[in-house]
RNA sequence: GGGCGCUUAGCUCAGCUGGUUCAGAGCGUCUGCCUUACAAGCAGAGGGUCGGGGGUUCGAAUCCCUCAGCGCCCACCA
């Protein structure tokens, strides 16, 4: 092999790994014998764009995927994109826009003739950014919420559900978003505070002087009030009872009612109702019989039926409504007051608007009871699990869903209209037509019209685990007995309502089993300062540009060394930089161990043995941690581990043990041996680093064509030799010691020193002497006054320095040491004359106790001594 | 208004059912080193009365109470 550079270049091997997966199909997967792993991939809106988010949550399921993959698991992770029904909407309207088009003035198939297109030039781009990131998806399997099985099986589920009575059509109070001009679910609404002003106005009393004071933050609903409402309980407004008022401006006669349902406390303790745009007076309004006036059209601007601003905006509506009231004198007083407003979730800058109107809900009660109880039961685990509470909770108190919406950019209702207005729901025209005959037989086709509503983005994701695998359409099929339960979901906590909860009411109704057994929550990713990384500030860092910067493995290793399970993540490049340079590590370990000339003949050398011996035992222990961390999904810490054992144990430690004399050749078992331990870290690591790992772990040995570590084996935990790993331990802090020494000295690295142990011996002599550089290492009985000293546990190491010995400072050194060391000896000795503790704590804590005493006087009578001596 | 969670080194966090391995890790900082794998590196060092107060206990970062600060989720107070 050719010379290598002495850093690592990740762009000339990732491309050509990646291709080289792809080409020899490594990622695909089918049924077999094997034990299944699987995950479904969170399917991004499919006109999106990379961001952190992504980068994180995909950086995880690759992990747990690869490491599946090498732990001889059949491990498939299918990819996919959601049609993302408001968002992508939106994109084409605007895009249209632009062009001068206005979607009112296009039919529905020529709107969707541009959807589609715009979905075939943007939709996928996303999925190519995460061929940079390295998943390791099985692409032949890409899906889309929208393609022929993903749709037949939406409707499929509609009808099934419309025919066990879960689905019902309604004319109910729902969320609007006069922007997108459709009807949203209650979770689509995100609550902002903010400040606004609470409005005092007078409403004339019926036949009598004076008015009735209403407090509101909204003036320009007061065209559709139907009613004033007071607490029959409320002593300040007695005298209004059976009364009528005017509603100001308007002027007209409304009756005042009385419901409890009314706060004395707050305003006035009289409430303005408005049946029609506001979700608690509609209640007031069905309660009481009242009349509902629906001032508002479907972008929010005044309707006819408000009988005046008709066409304004419903702000500028507010503005001039409070100006007019003003010239009016009918207004008591404005105060500044805060209040919640709800936003549309996926379009934050339109406040939604609380409207009646005709959609079709799904009831979720009799879907919420299994989905809880698997939940509670353990049957799915949420990790962290601390988001059981939260999920119980929603689904204890669950609301019907709101499943249509008013876009043409999804999955059409399946329902269709007869000429009286009755309709059938069906799985497609010709069903419907039969259907509709068997109530009609005149009927004919061009007399039915089929509803022009979308169904909520999410009643098609909510299929997911199982549309993927065809298992809606045929149930029975091959693959999704294979794959189905999936294993883990990973995701971020924002969707625990709008997915992975519907998700598992869906996998028990469709398939009577939950849809994955365990779900992984990330974080949420945030800048350096803590904001949540968006668009809007502009603080989401391209994850192409950082991969070209850092690497991809050295971007997937930034991520996740600051990201444990269900915190957020505080994400700063620098991250990205320690990925860079411990790839750069690794490289370099390589470059050494290849370097290496390997001469049969020559004998194993004592400290090579020991080392090999020494690492064994500590591979196998590293491997047990991570295998732990695994299980725990604490996939930081698993990475952590197999960082600093690559970095701390094999590179500084190990390597440097076996490590031969410059130019000297090594000999075959020590070489072999660090072959083979190289071979295991990068498996180790494979999971985390995919493209550097398979570079080196191609060039570490014979590879065939289409062979890969993806496929090799994952290290196995043996028993690791305790007595070995604390020898060792024992050792470095002997070597540490002689560095410290040197040190404290500036004595160059190059010059030998000698050792001297005071009565007593240490193991692994050959490795001190190496790594310490020593030119002996002997045991004596008197210690040396012109000797540096250390100690290691209660043994002392003396160093002989000869003319380079600072007196003062040994001494100053020394006196410190033991000051702390009485000390910590008073508080030891305290702790043993009490005798409650002797006679409470268990035997062993008294006994280590005990040990600690005399392990501190035996120091401190050697300090002594060698102060003593330092000072005679 | 309800529920949950957090507060440990400059930063980000780990510390499971109280007691040797309990005050840790990574990063950053500081000090030496261009030592023939790696300066994207090596060697070494410093740094916290575990948010405040109280309690239980022989013993508390760990259990209980309380105060303060922060975060998240939910909720129809106009």
């Amino acid at each position: 092999m050719e010379e290598l550079a002495t850093k690592y270049d990740p762009r000339a091997v990732e491309d050509k790994w990646y291709a080289y997966w792809v080409q020899h199909r490594l990622f695909h997967s089918e049924p077999d014998a094997r034990e299944p792993y699987t995950i479904v991939i969170p399917p991004p809106n499919v006109t999106g764009i990379l961001h952190m988010g992504h980068m994180l949550n995909n950086t995880i399921q690759d992990i747990l995927v690869r490491r599946a993959r090498l732990m001889g698991k059949n491990a498939l992770w299918v990819p996919g994109t959601d049609h993302a029904a408001i968002a992508t909407e939106a994109k084409v309207v605007n895009k249209l826009a632009q062009e001068g088009i206005r979607k009112s003035d296009l039919t529905r198939e020529e709107f969707l003739r541009h959807a589609w297109e715009w979905k075939e030039k943007h939709g996928g781009i996303i999925l190519e950014q995460l061929k940079k990131l390295g998943a390791s998806c099985d692409w032949e399997r890409t899906a889309f919420t929208m393609d022929d099985i993903r749709s037949k099986s939406v409707i499929k589920v509609f009808v099934d559900l419309y025919r066990k009575g879960l689905i019902y059509r309604g004319k109910r109070m729902v969320n609007w978003d006069p922007k997108a001009k459709t009807a949203l679910s209650d979770i689509e609404i995100v609550y902002k505070e903010e400040h606004s002003k609470l409005y005092y106005l007078r409403y004339k009393i019926v036949g009598e002087e004076g008015y009735a004071i209403v407090a509101t933050t909204r003036p320009e609903t007061i065209m559709g009030d139907t009613a004033m409402c007071i607490n029959p309980a409320d002593p300040k407004n007695q005298h209004l009872r059976g009364k009528k008022v005017i509603v100001p401006l308007v002027n007209r006669e409304i009756p005042v009612i009385e419901d409890d349902y009314v706060d004395i406390e707050f305003g006035t303790g009289c409430l303005k109702v408005t049946p029609a745009h506001d979700m608690n007076d509609n209640m007031l309004g069905e309660k009481h019989g009242l009349e509902t006036i629906d001032i508002f059209n479907d972008d929010a601007t005044i309707s006819e039926a408000a009988g005046m601003y008709v066409g304004m905006d419903r702000f500028a509506v507010r503005e001039q409504i409070a100006k007019d009231l003003e010239a009016a004198g009918l207004i008591e007083k404005i105060e500044d007051y805060e209040n919640k407003v709800g936003y549309s979730e996926r379009n934050q800058d339109t406040v939604t608007e609380p409207r009646l109107s005709e959609q079709w809900f799904l009831k979720m009660q009799s879907l919420a009871e299994p989905a809880l109880k698997s939940v509670d039961e353990g049957v799915i685990k949420f990790v962290p699990d601390k988001f059981k509470a939260t999920y119980d909770r929603w689904l204890t108190d669950i609301r019907d869903w709101c499943i249509s919406r008013q876009l043409w950019w999804g999955h059409r209702v399946p329902a269709w209209y007869l000429p009286d207005g009755d309709f059938v729901v069906a799985e497609d025209a010709d069903e419907a037509l039969r259907l509709a005959q068997e109530k009609n037989p005149a009927l004919t086709a061009a007399d039915l019209r089929q509803d022009e509503d979308c169904l909520d983005t999410w009643f098609s994701s909510w299929l997911w685990p199982i549309s993927l695998f065809n298992g809606i359409l045929e149930p029975d099929n091959e693959e999704i007995k294979y794959y189905y339960p999936t294993s883990d979901l990973v995701t971020g906590p924002d969707i625990i309502f709008f997915w992975v909860a519907r998700m598992i009411m869906a996998g028990y109704e469709f398939m009577g089993k939950q849809p994955f057994n365990n779900v992984y929550f990330t974080g949420i990713v945030r800048d350096e300062i803590g904001r949540k990384m968006s668009k809007q500030f502009g603080n989401s860092p391209d994850p192409l540009e950082l991969i070209a910067d850092y690497g991809a493995d050295g971007v997937r290793m930034g991520i996740m060394l600051s990201a444990p399970a269900g915190n957020d993540i505080f994400f700063d490049k620098k991250l990205c930089e320690n990925g860079r340079n411990f790839c750069n590590k690794i490289w370099n370990a390589f470059r050494l161990v290849k370097g290496w000339e390997v001469d049969p003949t020559i004998e194993q050398p004592e400290s090579s043995r020991k080392a090999v011996e020494w690492f064994e035992a500590k591979l196998s222990e590293a491997v047990a941690e991570i295998n732990d961390s695994f299980d725990k999904f604490r996939i930081s810490e698993a990475l952590m581990t197999a960082y600093r054992l690559f970095r701390d144990e094999f590179s500084s430690w190990y390597l440097e043990m076996v490590k031969p004399d410059y130019q000297k050749p090594i000999d075959r078992e020590g070489y072999e041996a660090t072959i083979r331990f190289f071979d295991s870290l990068l498996r180790l690591l494979h999971p985390f680093m995919p493209f550097i790992t398979e570079e080196l772990w191609q060039h570490l040995g014979d590879r065939r064509e289409g062979e890969s570590i993806m496929y090799a084996s994952m290290p196995v935990a043996g028993v690791p030799d305790a007595k070995i790993l604390a020898e060792m331990e024992m050792v470095k802090e002997v070597i540490n010691g002689v560095r410290g020494v040197r040190a404290q000295r500036n004595i160059p690295a190059r010059d030998a020193l000698q050792l001297n142990i005071v009565n007593a011996s240490i193991p692994m002599e050959a490795v001190a002497v190496k790594l310490g550089n020593l030119s002996g290492i002997a045991t004596v009985t008197e210690k040396d006054p012109a000797a540096a000293s250390f100690m290691v546990g209660t043994t002392e190491f003396n160093i002989p320095l000869l003319n380079n010995m600072d007196v003062e400072a040994e001494i100053a050194k020394l006196t410190k040491e033991i000051d702390y060391l009485r000390g910590f000896k008073a508080s030891v000795e305290k702790k043993l004359s009490n005798e409650r503790f002797v006679n409470n704590a268990p035997a062993a804590v008294v006994e280590a106790e005990r040990k600690k005493l005399s392990d501190a006087t035996t120091k401190i009578e050697a300090i002594e001594q060698t102060l003593a001596a330092l000072k005679g």
